[in-house]
DNA sequence: ATTTGACCTGGAGTGCACTCCAAGCGGCAG
DNA sequence: CTGCCGCTTGGAGTGCACTCCAGGTCAAAT
């Protein structure tokens, strides 16, 4: 598939892509005879992993961590599935720090209320 | 309070606090005879909900939108509610959505743990 | 044959939110 | 009186994650 279906069916714009793989975040995308990327399933479960990393906050330097790690091979899982631990420890505690301080922004709109 | 008080106080740092300050976020800090800045507790309070916003994900600009609101007085009121209002949408939708991933990521790590 | 349009590359530019720097001032310890 | 420290300012620099540009290739349409 072309880089701009899989900007739609991804997510991400074509510009994204070319990013991603230029920085090892995408390894080894297909190029067609005219030297076009040709994007596989594969590669588009692969992009919607990384967008779930990517949207809970890790930053792109962990995910080429990461990435780099499964290029490695399987003896790496180890190492990867800590990663992942520790990651979902960040998200448990942001999303503990959201609702927190969405109880603390609902106090000051019910402030608005009693006042309005 | 110094300006260091302040930032050990707000949990920003000084480098923040001026910043803040010369974008229109903080309104009005006192300052001393020499020129130094002196805050006041009403300033850490202002701060604490800023710093709210701020963790929340608000953008800096939204955020000096609702500093000028409030400077210019009651009669803004309604819109500023609207403005919390808005962004508690937002910071629900971005729980959500952190939930639904954190989910995702359960998942994976559950697969790492069938392999090992 | 030429135009069009999607794609390629390396590198430069953008926006956000800080973060730091240089030059200077005020107060106080030695 | 000198040195130092913490503060002041305007402006420049940084890091992150894209986002865009220039110049070029290729295949299909006119």
């Amino acid at each position: 598939m072309t880089i701009q279906e899989a900007a739609q069916r991804s997510g991400l714009s074509a510009h994204t892509l070319r990013y991603y793989e230029r920085i090892g975040l995408i390894h080894s995308v297909g190029r067609n005879s005219s030297g076009h990327r040709d994007y596989a399933e594969r590669d588009l479960q692969w992009l919607a992993f990384l967008t779930k990393l990517r949207t809970t906050g890790m930053p792109i330097a962990d995910m080429c961590r990461y990435a780099e790690l499964s290029r490695a091979g399987a003896h790496t899982a180890g190492e990867r599935r800590a990663m992942l631990e520790r990651h979902r420890e960040r998200v448990l505690a942001r999303i503990a720090e959201l609702s927190q301080d969405l109880t603390a922004l609902d106090y000051k709109i019910e402030m608005y209320k009693g006042v309005s």
